[in-house]
DNA sequence: TTTAAAAATGAACCCGGTTCGTTTTATGCT
DNA sequence: AGCATAAAACGAACCGGGTTCATTTTTAAA
């Protein structure tokens, strides 16, 4: 990686957490994008090219890609054993590196802002219909269907983020939560791919 | 009522009207308020004096104001009672007088808009939570309790509305849909009242 | 070192929304 | 009818989020 993109991704962050401290301090509608981009020490139009809207400096991440995730598996896989791999490695990986502070800071920032929380939902209902038109081409001709998996598999996976995230909220250490993440994610893709049923019921 | 009042509601229905018709042809977003005001002959000052928003010009009216029925309440009345009584006497009344076809502008605008859908969103949300707080002072020292029966009446009556849309939108007929909407307020209101389980279930 | 591409910039602009001081318009009183 | 008063409409200036564009600075490559 050259200088130039070291240089870029130094920016953007810096951009990100100057916006996410004066946020947390001050609330998210009291603080003007002219203020942050000139406490990062940047000009506005910069801003706006490294992020397209002010809720993204704080939103960025926040939506998964699960429609490319269907859509890129290996031949062979189902759609649902794709989401499964993915969310396994992200728990298994993603413990180490990231920082609880700042997500903590997310979490506040965004909950008790309720236009923040309109874009999360926003971008809730468009990532389902992302996933439900990458649903569609592996079963075509039964939309309904892809659409109710859809609707069943972010309700999931948004859950389990929420769970963890109240986790993290209530004190737990990051290894705690994490290694009960990895459990969360088997069990909501075993409801996902064996009904709701419990295990000694017949079918 | 004096000519005065007389002419600001007729002002009002106007920008309404105007801006519905213009948001149906042409979107929501590709729809400037300056346009609506002068398509409307009123200045933009005057439009804002009338809505706060640009999304109140479509979505006034879709939200009821749940937690002042039940602040409002006659002595012995419970809650559930007030809302319930509320909504049957809407849908014995109300097919007289609505605009079907308005209505449906108005459906086919939000349902067509991020925008709008994510205000109308917000406006649940909120109502959510007013409902909430009206119902703990009706049982004090209960939140989660408030917060549930909050969140599970405004899910039915949102449903039954829904549901009234969409055989509206289907085609039925004005009094066919409004009879059905009777039946419905019932159905929703008892399944609250008494629980999901259904009527030969022993407790 | 020169050159071409990438990135940062300032300035002007658009749109939604607000503020404020002024003008118009309806109303109540004489 | 005439007048005072309050309500309503207004224009204009302003704010913040967001975009466009032409220009300058910075970096990579030759």
């Amino acid at each position: 990686m050259g200088l130039r993109e070291r240089k870029k991704e130094q920016t953007r962050r810096r951009i990100a957490e100057v916006a996410l401290r004066l946020f947390d301090e001050r609330g998210y509608d009291a603080v003007t994008v002219n203020e942050i981009a000139e406490a990062a020490g940047v000009a506005k139009v910069t801003l706006f090219n490294y992020f397209p809207a002010k809720d993204c400096l704080v939103t960025e991440g926040v939506k998964d890609d699960l429609a490319a995730i269907v859509a890129g598996r290996l031949e062979g896989v189902s759609p649902l054993g794709a989401l499964r791999e993915h969310y396994r490695a992200l728990a298994a990986q993603g413990a180490g590196e990231m920082d609880v502070e700042s997500l903590l800071a997310r979490v506040r920032v965004i909950s008790s802002s309720p236009a923040l929380m309109g874009a999360v939902h926003g971008m809730r209902m468009s990532e389902r219909y992302e996933l439900a038109q990458a649903l569609k081409e592996a079963h075509p001709g039964d939309d309904l269907t892809a659409q109710l998996m859809a609707a069943q598999i972010t309700a999931a996976v948004t859950t389990v983020q929420e769970a963890f995230f109240q986790r993290i909220a209530a004190g737990e250490s990051l290894d705690e939560a994490g290694g009960r993440l990895a459990g969360d994610v088997e069990l909501a893709f075993d409801l996902l791919e064996h009904g709701l049923t419990s295990k000694g019921d017949k079918s």
